[in-house]
RNA sequence: UGGGGUGUAGCUCAAUGGCAGAGCGCUCGACUGUUAAUCGAGUGGUUGAAGGUUCGAGUCCUUCCGCCCCAGCCA
């Protein structure tokens, strides 16, 4: 065809003149002499109307092929309409189809259950609602960097195969060549510190496995975890980041995203208090309070899922809950000069019942301290060789903490499950598409 | 792994132990401004699997399988 192309959200420049669209049928509607094609090419949606007088009778007759998802090129003049979603509409003079799609496509515009959808994942896309949550993925995203690159921070990748290192939670493992198993990481935090000490700040942004047998709406077997690693950064310093970073992320998404929050019918009240300064309770008020609300929970014990929601319920506002007792917490994290039986730690909780977002603490920086609670939880000292050799050599106060990308999507966007939040989600027993 | 559910048409779901149904989709027809168009007609089944009870099982019992929710683990 002759006529220039164009996207679908660059027509307003277009009215008037004749343009040639490409994209996939999502909707066809006939009135008899009047037919009515939707179309979609990922910047937007768009009505084209064919009336049957005024198109070459061929044209005609290929509208009647046309079937949910076909892929087309398009022409016709651009109009303002008022009547059209959008506001623009193709008065078609053209239509030619480039790639036929059978009848059995299986997305149907109506409430369908969530296996079947999960099973037709690559075509589930397609829907507006998957494609909103995408872009809002998408500029999360783009606010890590841009929050960090300002104020900074190295950003670091490190590796996805590793020995056996880390948290002790479930791993991935596969033959690794003549080294045996290697582990597919479940957190780059103690590479990161030993980057921190190299450039001091820094973050790393990439896939996190877990094999846990964990069957709820907040858990995904491979997820993306954004952590941050900061020199001289005491526990203080790194609460007032975590909570500027997660302002900034959420302020982000209003102001740019408000299109697709709508899509998705959020209701954004609660997000835009997340301005506010953050709440904080240290962990023995917690439990003081849960065990008022009735949670059995005894000082020493984590906190469940329950407990957090008792928490967070009394508050419009994350909430930090800090300096957990050690035996609940990681080996690497600092002890608390104020409270020997505590760590200095901090785990953040989305408002609104979405559970934790945020784990992060000061790191042990004493060697023999460090030394003591590697073979307290019993870890094999050899493989925390280089880890120690951190505070050998030159040891520092520093700090960090994980993000969650997943939770914070489907907190943001206020999803019942994280599983819509990525593109094609690993779950216990969903491996495909 | 524990507790609670669930499995029927392509999809979403009905059916007191008594003829397996509806809506949507799809097909055909009508309609010159539709918005998940509307109206009429048509199409659709190994009721997750195996065994058992019964005159008779989608329904009750046993075993197995799949999935969902909650918990634990965590982000």
């Amino acid at each position: 065809m002759s006529h220039p192309s164009s996207r679908i959200a660059d027509l307003h420049a277009h009215v008037g003149t004749t343009v040639t669209v490409r994209g996939w049928v999502t909707h066809v509607r006939s009135s008899g002499k009047v037919a009515f094609v939707v179309m979609r090419d990922g910047s937007g949606i768009l009505q084209c109307v064919l009336v049957k007088s005024q198109v070459p009778a061929e044209a005609w007759e290929r509208f009647g092929t046309l079937t949910t998802e076909t892929s087309v090129a398009i022409s016709g003049e651009v109009r303002a309409e008022a009547r059209a979603p959008g506001g623009h509409e193709l008065g078609v003079t053209e239509l030619e189809v480039i790639g036929t799609s059978p009848l059995d496509y299986p997305i149907q515009p109506k409430e369908h259950g969530v296996d079947f959808l999960l099973d037709n994942r690559h075509l589930w896309l397609r829907s507006p609602r998957q494609a909103a949550i995408m872009r809002i993925r998408h500029e999360l995203e783009q606010a890590v960097h841009d929050f960090f690159y300002a104020r900074d921070f190295t950003r670091c990748d490190t590796p996805i195969l590793t020995g056996a290192i880390g948290e002790r939670a479930g791993l991935f493992a596969t033959e690794y060549f003549d080294e045996g198993m290697a582990y597919l990481a479940q957190t780059g935090q103690l590479y990161g510190e030993a980057l921190a000490a190299a450039l001091g700040r820094i973050y790393t942004f990439g896939p996190t496995f877990r094999a846990e047998k964990s069957k709820t709406r907040r858990h995904l077997t491979e997820f993306w975890m954004i952590e941050p690693e900061m020199a001289w950064y005491d526990s203080q310093d790194n609460m007032k980041l975590q909570q500027e970073f997660v302002q900034y992320l959420v302020g982000r998404v209003l102001e740019r995203k408000a299109e697709e929050l709508k899509l998705l019918e959020r209701d954004t009240t609660m997000l835009e208090k997340v301005t506010g300064d953050f709440i904080r309770l240290d962990y023995s008020d917690a439990v003081k309070l849960i065990n008022s609300k009735g949670s059995t929970t005894e000082w020493g014990d984590d906190l469940g899922a329950e407990d957090e929601a008792l928490i967070v319920a009394d508050y419009d506002r994350p909430v930090f809950v800090m300096n957990y007792p050690k035996q609940a917490k990681a080996f690497y994290m600092k002890e608390n000069p104020a409270d020997t039986r505590t760590v200095l730690c901090d785990d953040l909780l989305a408002p609104e019942g979405y559970g934790e977002i945020i784990g992060g603490s000061q790191r042990e920086d004493d060697y023999d301290r460090l030394l003591g609670r590697i073979k307290e939880e019993g870890l094999p000292v050899d493989q925390y060789g280089w880890y120690l050799d951190l505070r050998k050599y030159g040891t520092f106060t520093h700090s960090g903490f994980g993000l969650g990308l997943e939770r914070t999507i489907g907190w943001i966007c206020g999803l019942h499950h994280i599983r819509e939040v990525i593109a094609f989600p690993r779950l216990m027993h969903r491996l495909r598409p």
